[in-house]
DNA sequence: GATTAAGTCAACCCATTGGTTGACAAAGCA
DNA sequence: TGCTTTGTCAACCAATGGGTTGACTTAATC
């Protein structure tokens, strides 16, 4: 038989490939919680059940893994990018991808003084679908789609970059499913009065 | 003649007040730039020119700093607060208070685990004023008042919690008082189109 | 089966960092 | 004018935390 693949990858004992995505999964959490500077590679090391030391010998120390991830997280966001479902929909995908590991991850680099490699060709597609949109009278026409598109996205993240805010104002868990499905709602009938002319 | 209060304060040698101040200043510039865990004490005291002891002197360390800036902003929001002037001012002058230090404090605190006290009161002020708003029809009123208030707040602070995406969407600095009345007037107009019955 | 390569870990290392100590100077007070 | 209090600083200290070392073990190769 094939030795190549037997233990069926995660009974054997050890397994690089594994080993790797336990680290950036556990990585991903711990620096969507934190922030990069307050995250500990033990708390990494330790979630991951795993030496501490193999976060160097895989990635090359905490901010290899880090950048790692960073460039990594694009897919979550490409795949709620594309289609040509109504703006609400994509918005409540939007709402609900905040509240991922990597969502947070990307609000804390937004804050960060230094300069995330994102992905620009996405953010130019989503600003084009704005465009596009304007001009099937799904939006209003006189404004610029970057800046709408920008504050869609900011309002969208509300739950994740407010979230003491929004606990306050709402007195709920703005981190759960539920609370992002209601605000998801909100979000789309907001917009859907910015088409409608009664 | 008085001699409580004679060097002029800021002349004399050694002055309290100003030393205080000084290290207030420079920690929200700080810790606003790089948030609580990235921020090194001794820069705060390099900034404000002073021995990095007298932080420990005057406020016990640097989290007794931070909790002092933190039950101290609230001031820069409440004077933004009030009135009745139209939604549009509201949001305009929130956009600049974003781009302080004290603005940058509150996105990081935001986003960090632990509870920083903001101040209930105001957010709920906040809250009746959307209420009344749409009551008085400048709002629609079939949105929660509450969420209503959470995606503008989202919204207008978009050049400080997605700063690097504003960046990478407009091709500027979205840090400049110019980029914020030009995101403002943006939001102006889309409130506006939120209440306009064409 | 012996040899090599790859993966994993416990222990150690040392730069950084927040905090403290003790000297000392300016200001208030008698 | 001397004494005390308050403010300030340079030097020191202990703990933390990221990274490295070297031993060991599993697995692939000859």
């Amino acid at each position: 038989m094939d030795q190549r693949r037997s233990p069926s990858a995660s009974e054997r004992k050890r397994d690089p490939e594994r080993t790797r995505a336990l680290l950036l999964e556990a990585a991903a959490a711990e620096f969507g919680a934190k922030g990069y500077a307050a995250t500990r590679t033990t708390d990494i090391a330790a979630r991951a059940g795993v030496n501490k030391q193999l976060i160097s010998y895989y990635f090359g120390g905490k901010e290899g893994l880090y950048k790692e991830l960073a460039t990594s997280w694009h897919g979550t966001a490409a795949e709620m990018a594309s289609a040509e479902q109504p703006l609400g929909t994509v918005l409540a995908g939007f709402v609900h991808t905040t509240l991922t590991d990597h969502g947070r991850l990307w609000a804390w680099s937004n804050l960060a003084e230094d300069s995330p490699p994102t992905d620009e060709a996405f953010l130019r597609a989503q600003v084009e679908q704005m465009r596009e949109r304007q001009e099937a009278g799904e939006l209003p026409a006189d404004l610029d789609p970057g800046l709408l598109l920008l504050a869609l996205m900011a309002a969208a993240s509300a739950p994740l970059t407010l979230r003491h805010t929004a606990r306050q104002i709402t007195g709920e868990d703005p981190a759960t499913p539920e609370f992002a499905t209601k605000y998801a709602e909100q979000l789309a009938s907001l917009v859907r009065h910015l088409s409608r002319r009664t």
